[in-house]
DNA sequence: GTCTATACGCGGATAGAC
DNA sequence: GTCTATCCGCGTATAGAC
C-alpha cells in the first residue's frame, strides 16, 4: 500500500514509463528486490495503483445510481469526481492520459464498465450526440483543467466550486 | 521533417518516454545513427516536433489577434484549434499531457508566451477567475474530449461542429 | 520482507568509414 | 546522409542469503 502511494505520486510527476522501480524503491527507502517481492512485475503495480483511484470513482457511482432523479445523480457524481481531481491535480491529469495506463485500461473489462457507467450518468437516460459530446467535454475538462497554469493560483475549494458550476452548466441542455 | 512526422505519430501512441530512437529509425527504414545525424539528441526531436504543431496554433493566434473584436478573435482561434485537435485526435491528446513535453514546455520561454497568448484570447480582455476557469476547461476539453470513447464514432466534421458550439457556449458568460 | 549480487537487454549517444 | 560498430548506463527481472 505504501508502494501504491509512492508509485502514484511518481507516476503523476514522471509518467509510468518515466518512473523506474528504482525510483519507487528509493522513495520507500528499500531496494528494488523488496518491491518485487510484493508485486511480481511493474504492470502489477500500475494496475493496483489505478484500481485504488478508480475505487473512489466507483463509490461515487454507487451512491449516484441509488438516486432516482438523473440530474441529481449527475450532480452527485460531478461533485465527487471534481473533488478527487482537484485534490490530486497533477497525478489525476497525468495518469489519466498516460499511454501505458490507457493501454492497460483499454483491455481491462472492469474498468471499461466503470467508464461506461460514468458516461451513462453524465449523458443521462437519453444519450443524443449532443449530450455525448457534452459529457466527453466535461470528462476531459475535469481531469485536464486542474493542471492549467491559468488556474494554478486557485485553492482547491474555489477551483472545485467553479468547476462544478460550469460543468453543470455545460451538461444542462439549453442547446 | 520525415523524422518529425514519424516521431509525432509514435509519441501519440506510446508517449515520448515510450518511444525509442530505434522505433523512429525503424519507422523511417534507417538506423539510429542516421537519425542522430539530423538531431543531436532526443530532446531536440521532441522540441522540433512540438514546434511544428505549435506553429499551427501560432498562425491561428496571429490571425485572431488582428481582429478588433475579442469575441470574434476567440471564435477564430477556437475554430482553428478544434480543427487541429479533431484532425489528429490521438496525437494531440497524448502529447499535450506527456510529462516530458510538459517539462520541456514549462522551461521553454517561446512556448510559455504562446500559451499565454492563447489563454488571453480565450479569457478575453477581463480575465476574472470565472473566465479563467472557463478558459482552462475549454483548453482541456478540446484536447481531451477528442479521444473519449463516447465520441469515437463521430466523424471529424460533426465532432468539430459540436465542440465549437459547446466551447463557445461555455466561454460566453451568462454566468 | 528485506538484503546483495547479478543477468540481460535496450536505452541514448558517439566514432569513424562510405 | 547513411552505414557498422561500439560504449555505457539503466531498465526490468531473478537467485539466493539473512
Amino acid at each position: 500500500m505504501r508502494i501504491i502511494t509512492a508509485a502514484l505520486d511518481l507516476f503523476g510527476e514522471h509518467g509510468v514509463n518515466g518512473t523506474s522501480l528504482q525510483m519507487i524503491a528509493d522513495a520507500l527507502g528499500v531496494t528494488k528486490a523488496a518491491v518485487y517481492h510484493q508485486y511480481p512485475a511493474k504492470d502489477d503495480i500500475v494496475v493496483a495503483a489505478i484500481e485504488v483511484e478508480l475505487a473512489k470513482v466507483e463509490a461515487a457511482l454507487d451512491a449516484a445510481e441509488a438516486e432516482e432523479s438523473p440530474p441529481r445523480a449527475r450532480a452527485l457524481v460531478l461533485a465527487q469526481v471534481i473533488d478527487l481531481a482537484v485534490e490530486r491535480r497533477t497525478m489525476v491529469s497525468a495518469v489519466q492520459h498516460d499511454p501505458v495506463v490507457v493501454r492497460l485500461l483499454a483491455h481491462h473489462e472492469p474498468f471499461r464498465q466503470l467508464m461506461a457507467r460514468l458516461s451513462a450518468v453524465l449523458t443521462g437516460p437519453d444519450p443524443t450526440v449532443d449530450r455525448r459530446v457534452r459529457a466527453a467535454m466535461v470528462s476531459a475538462a475535469l481531469g485536464g483543467a486542474v493542471t492549467q497554469p491559468l488556474v494554478a493560483d486557485l485553492d482547491d475549494e474555489a477551483l472545485a466550486r467553479h468547476l462544478l458550476t460550469l460543468a453543470e452548466q455545460l451538461l444542462a441542455l439549453p442547446g
